[in-house]
Order: structure tokens, then C-alpha cells, then sequence
DNA sequence: TAAATAGTGTCTATTAGACAATATGTA
DNA sequence: TACATATTGTCTAATAGACACTATTTA
């Protein structure tokens, strides 16, 4: 397919990569600097055009494809599809849809170049504007994180395999957005533990001060638990 | 955009249109004979080419176009996009996206032409063949009703306006394929009167035998209600 | 009165939330 | 010892599930 007919219609996929940063205890989701027309050097959402000049042989493939390419370069612990947006005016080029994702990694990557992490509600808020309709896109994909999140334990995938419960407890606190009761965290790791999704290791760390934290394992690593109950809204 | 440039790529946006048959008690889907190549004379989900021959200012509009078109022609309670999936061979024309929709109706509707309801499970269980990766979409979106109605109160759509205990009983029973217990289903529609979702009509049905049915009505009719928990696996 | 179906009341089990009590570390 | 933090235990509230009991109709 040559570009002048691709320009007729544009298919993309689009990845929103987000990562809990411990040290802050921030959300936060990737965008990278855009090397081409339209929004030239604009902040974005990494993506690519599917089926365009390369060849791919599915949407998850041109998904795989972009997360190996230098765009991101990172392995995600959790992949899952938000939605398909697309109109004749979101795109200044031509009709175009996008194919977005939500996807779970940890903090312990070290990412290179004109990418970076910023606060995911700042960009769902628009406080931080990305090109095409890509704030809105980020609205939705932090929706999806944060209803999920009330039911099942999806946050924890963007922790190290291995974690304390003080860890799982600042996750979910600063994805919902609300303090997390210690007991009820507990209870559910508990829950966890029993159904073989994550193991208590007899390691502990040791932090300055106060007493030693459990270490947890996360056993699967792609799977998310359902709870019976919701956290409260 | 010509029918030969089109053809490099075909994105199309495709129903599964749900109701719940209140005489057989079953879960049914909405399927059409196809009258143009490829799989012509054979069932399958309704569907259209988005912005082919015909324009569309967005997905959703698309959406709508099919649905007021003689292919379906009814006018759903609820929609939801499920997914899109899209490959280089699940269309023998050319690589192929389609994005789906759960939509929910009630049995009221009286259908003609080419087209009738069969049991949801068959089809999501390849009992029914259907053209494409039809079978697969349905199955998706069978998941999809099937996990919402766990913790939601979208079966309800598929009933009318005015419906019993009985009515909200025998559908969540028929979709969760399970016994749903009497108490259980009352609470919750106690819930859903409380926060103004139904209303506790004056007026009675009474059947064949046996004490009469209180009618409840649906007030907000697009919105679905979350309960704080899950019916039991 | 008998049968059928609707609706109510009560008990148990589970689990989130709240908070007190205890344990284990550092300075 | 004083302090900080982790962990455990106990109580309450909400709600699904189970089942018995009562109410209202027709034949």
C-alpha cells in the first residue's frame, strides 16, 4: 500500500504505558515527543500506523511492534485493549481510528530520549496537552485503570515481582485516589495468597525505621485477581 | 474514496444485538443472511463498512447508520463497544478491522425479512456457524454480558419498561446460567429504588394462578446500576 | 380446601472499614 | 527508653445465600 492511498484512511494503535512511581507516589503514564508532521515536536502517546508501510499481520501484532520499537522499548506486565476511537476530524491528514491500550509496567526501567513519564490525572485533566485527541484518549484508559481497580488487583502489576504490603497499599491509594484501609489490603492479599496469585517470601526489608516489612511474590505475573467486593467509591 | 482503493483495507463496525425472550426464557442474538459475496446466502452478525461508499462522521455514527438501516432496524436500550479486532485473513477480500457492539433490546420488537434470533450460547459455542470470525465476535460479546452481569444491573435492558421480580429473576438466571436467589434479586431491587434506577409501581399482574406480581418500572433507562458486589461465581 | 406463586423474616458467612493492641525494629 | 512502623485482633455494617414462613390468588 503506497502512502497516497493509505492517505485516504489511517488505522493506528496507540499504547498508554503506565508505571507507579514509588519514590513520589505518583501514576504516571509515558508520552514521547513526536519527530513528524502533524504536531511535530508536541507531546503524545507513543503509536504507530497499522498495516501502513510495514506490514503486520494483526492489531496485536502492530501492538508488539511498537512496543519493541525504539518508541518505547519497554516489556509490559499487563496488556489490555480500551477502546477504538475514530472520525473524519481527529486526524488533520484524513479519517483515522485508534486503537488504544492500557498497559502495566514497573518503575525499574530506565527510559532514553524524547520520551517521558508525567502524572497521568495532569494529562486525563488536560492540564498537560498532548497532540490529536490524545488527552481524551488518556481519559479513558485512566477510567478503565480506575474502575478496575475498585474490583481486582490490576495495580499491582505495576510493582516489582517482588512487594510489601505498605507498597500495594500506596498503589491502590494514589490510583483511587482515597486512603486504602491497612486491614482491608491485607485481607485481600490474604485472599491472594490463598488462591496462589502471590506467595509471602520469608524475606523482609528492612526500612530506616520501625519494624521489618513481609515481602510478597507475585506468582502471576499476567493474571489479575477479581475480588468478591468493591473497595468503596 | 473508490470501491479499488477501499479495498486495500476494510474497517467495519458490527452488532450484536441481545434480547431475552421472555416465553422460551432465552438468551437470544440478532443474526442477518448475507446478500452480497463473500459467505452470500449464509448468517451473520449485521454489519457495515465504515465511511465506504457511504460517509460517516465517526464510529458511533456508523453505528447508528446500521442500526436504522434495514439490516437491523431497532432501536436499542444500551450499547457498549466490546473490541476490535483486526487481521490480514479474517476477511478473504483484504486485511480487515472490525469494531463490535453489545447492544441490549427488549423482546417487543417484531423483526421481518432475512433475519431472526437464535440462542446466544449456540452461537458463542460454534453450534451456529456464522460467516467471518462471527462466532468469535459473539463470543466476546456473550464474555462481556456475561462478567457485567455479575456486578451490574444491565440485564435488566433486555426487559420492557414495566417487569416483575420474576421478569428480573428469569433473565439473570438465563444470562448468568445459574439459579439467581429470590431474596438476592429483591435486595437489589430495593438498592436500585433507593438510588432511583426503578420504581415499586401501584399496579399488580396476575397470573394463571397464585398471588400477584408487583410491577416495577425502569426510570433511568440508559444507565446501568454497579452493586458493591459480585453474584457468586 | 388444595395448589401455585409472591413476598417477608431470619439466620449464616463473607468481607470492607474502623480502631485498638501488640510486635519489632532504630536512634 | 522513645519513637516509628508493621502486624494482629476485634468489633460493626452491608449484603449474598439459604430456607422457613406468610400472603394472595385460582380451581
Amino acid at each position: 500500500m503506497s502512502n497516497k492511498e493509505r492517505s485516504n484512511y489511517i488505522h493506528s494503535v496507540d499504547a498508554g504505558l503506565i508505571r507507579f512511581n514509588r519514590r513520589t507516589k505518583n501514576v504516571e503514564i509515558l508520552i514521547i515527543k513526536r519527530e513528524k508532521a502533524p504536531y511535530e515536536g508536541q507531546w503524545a502517546l507513543p503509536g504507530i500506523v497499522i498495516n501502513g508501510d510495514i506490514p503486520d499481520t494483526s492489531i496485536e501484532m502492530a501492538l508488539s511492534r511498537l512496543l519493541h520499537s525504539s518508541k518505547v522499548g519497554l516489556e509490559p506486565k499487563y496488556m489490555e485493549q480500551v477502546e477504538t476511537v475514530g472520525n473524519g476530524t481527529r486526524d488533520p491528514r484524513c479519517w483515522s481510528s485508534s486503537t488504544f491500550y492500557l498497559a502495566l509496567i514497573d518503575d525499574t526501567y530506565v527510559i532514553e530520549g524524547e520520551k517521558k513519564f508525567v502524572n497521568l490525572n495532569d494529562v486525563a485533566g488536560d492540564k498537560f496537552p498532548l497532540a490529536f485527541d490524545h488527552n481524551l484518549l488518556v481519559r479513558k484508559i485512566r477510567d478503565r485503570l480506575l474502575s478496575k481497580s475498585l474490583y481486582s488487583s490490576l495495580p499491582l502489576l505495576t510493582l516489582p515481582d517482588l512487594f510489601t504490603t505498605t507498597d500495594a497499599i500506596e498503589v491502590f491509594s494514589s490510583v483511587l485516589d482515597r486512603p486504602v484501609i491497612k486491614t482491608s489490603m491485607r485481607q485481600r492479599l490474604l485472599k491472594m495468597a490463598e488462591s496462589g496469585y502471590v506467595t509471602e517470601t520469608q524475606e523482609k526489608v528492612k526500612p530506616a525505621m520501625g519494624r521489618p516489612q513481609s515481602l510478597y511474590q507475585n506468582l502471576k505475573r499476567t493474571e489479575i485477581y477479581l475480588f468478591d467486593r468493591c473497595f468503596e467509591q
